[in-house]
RNA sequence: GGUCCCAUCGUCUAGUGGUUAGGACGCUGGCCUCUCACGCCGGAAACCGGGGUUCAAGCCCCCGUGGGACUACCA
């Protein structure tokens, strides 16, 4: 029997969630509760200059928007320092680290000079063997090994091996005595009894370091799984300038949590030909070992297409709730069940909830305005008699639903021996102030007999008054 | 500079020695049709290059090339 999988989410809180944080989160997520397994999330704020309480705010609410719950924490690194400390001494005493009274101007003169020179720009060990005492400003730096080698076993990129002289002695406790990231980071993952380390591969290079760390400290080392990044257009690191990378971002320009979920789990991962995926079929489908090796790009419009198909499909009720801060002001106060038809009428032509909200606004408007040359256009002198009509038989209609309303309307053009073109466009007009709707039956069952009638006559009076 | 990673349509990817190299987004032709979407049918579009190994290579190996990450008292 092997021990329980306990997977972990450590970010920073020096910002909000981006796209590559909530994809990693996703894949511990998924990795977990798929072994039945406990998800546990650690906020990695020993950075006491960059933290702050806003930032750890905002990617709990985007966590938890994207429905990525924990089972443990959360747990602040900051914290913990009593613990990190205790290892450092514990290191210190085995002789396993010592202090450095290198300043960081010096550091900063030798990178420089080994760099010109074409050295590597590694620490040079300067203070390695000088057993020196605690000072005013040291650090302690692990004293790593000069030779052998490191292997990290990637279960997706598989065994990748140092050469532990290319591995310097890294700073463990900084002068003002918080642990450095790559410490604190082995010392919580292995008391936490972290099992699978899912992370980006931009920690691959400091992996082995932290393998030695593990040893030193005579804790099991975790299996790594390195996930390629997420890059923007360019091919470059995914940034602001490649558009939104706020998760919260999304949820303010209309996406639905499981549009970005699914986009961007097949970010680097699949399941052969699949591309929409339900959470529990996640859980159940996703593994490591369908996690591709190659960064991937950043593509908006798949996510789009993908936010339009959760639309299509989403519950009105739902979509409802979602929209409320959405909707233009007028909407506010109009009932729910006018609501939630207005909302099946748009379900299948809006790819955000921006879009539905702000096509949806003569749904809710008291007068039709007529968009651009529209009322010029079609509401002409010659479809008047055809409105006042439609505006005397409304009110009579007995079975007004969509299919009663399809009856009527090709019932009014055979009458009159008409193309159902020649009303299509007015009508449109006339109820909703624009060339572009839903078709015209859905539309009058929405707006019901009362609102069709009114702004049937108002654009009767609107040609009259054109003459 | 050094170390490490990566490489199939524009993009996300399937593919684990023998395939007409498949799907999806986007683009595009058509159908449907009251407009716009949706939906349906069709099209263009890829194995980075060079060497090997093999009867056979997108798949394995090597070397290039290109991209990326790391190289902090950030995480």
């Amino acid at each position: 029997m092997t021990a329980k999988i306990r997977t972990r989410f450590a970010p920073s809180p020096t910002g909000y969630l981006h796209v590559g944080g909530a994809r990693t989160a996703l894949f511990n997520w998924l990795f977990a509760r798929h072994h039945q397994g406990v998800f546990v999330l650690r906020i990695e704020d020993t950075d006491q200059a960059r933290s702050t309480d806003k930032s750890t705010k905002a990617i709990l609410d985007a966590m938890a928007w994207l429905g990525l719950t924990w089972d443990e924490g959360p747990f602040f690194q900051a914290q913990r320092v009593g613990l990190h400390r205790e290892m450092v001494q514990k290191l210190l005493a085995e002789k396993k680290a010592y202090y450095c009274t290198c300043t960081t101007e010096e550091l900063e003169e030798k990178r420089k000079k080994a760099l010109a020179t074409g050295e590597k720009p590694k620490y040079d060990g300067t203070c390695r063997d000088k057993n020196l005492s605690k000072t005013q400003n040291s650090v302690v730096r692990f004293r790593g090994d000069l030779t052998g080698t490191t292997v990290v076993k990637d279960l997706i990129k598989g065994n990748i091996t140092f050469n532990n002289e290319e591995l310097d002695d890294l700073i463990i406790e900084r002068g003002d005595g918080y642990p450095t990231y790559n410490f604190a980071v082995v010392i919580d993952d292995a008391l936490m009894n972290i099992t699978h380390v899912i992370r980006g591969d931009d920690h691959v290079n400091n992996t082995p370091r932290q393998i030695l760390l593990y040893q030193a400290l005579g804790f099991a080392v975790p299996q790594f799984a390195h996930v390629p990044m997420i890059l923007g257009s360019d091919k470059a690191r995914l940034s602001k300038r490649h558009g939104a990378t706020s998760v919260m971002a999304y949820k303010d320009m209309g996406f639905l949590p499981e549009a970005l979920v699914n986009y961007l789990v097949r970010l680097g991962w699949s399941a052969g030909d699949q591309e929409i995926f339900s959470l529990p079929e996640l859980i159940d489908l996703f593994s490591l070992e369908a996690v591709g090796k190659s960064p991937a790009i950043f593509n908006p419009d798949k996510l789009m297409w993908l936010n339009a198909h959760y639309i299509k499909e989403a519950k009105t009720d739902r979509l409802a709730e979602e929209l409320r801060s959405f909707w233009p002001a007028t909407a506010k106060s109009a009932d729910a069940e006018f609501t939630k038809k207005v909302i099946a009428d748009l379900q299948p032509r809006s790819k955000t909830l921006i879009e539905m909200a702000s096509f949806a606004d003569f749904y809710f408007a008291d007068t039709i305005n007529y968009e651009n040359e529209a009322g010029q256009k079609f509401l002409t002198p010659d479809i008047a008699e055809y409105l006042s009509a439609v505006a005397a038989e409304i009110p009579q209609i007995e079975d007004f639903s969509k299919a009663g309303l399809e009856v009527f309307l090709r019932d009014f053009t055979e009458k009159r021996n008409i193309k159902f073109k020649v009303i299509a466009q007015p009508l449109r007009i006339a109820l909703t102030g624009k060339t572009v709707s839903a078709g015209i039956d859905e539309v009058m069952f929405t707006l019901g007999k009362e609102r069709v009638v009114k702004r049937t006559i108002a654009a009767i009076s609107y040609i009259e008054k054109k003459k």
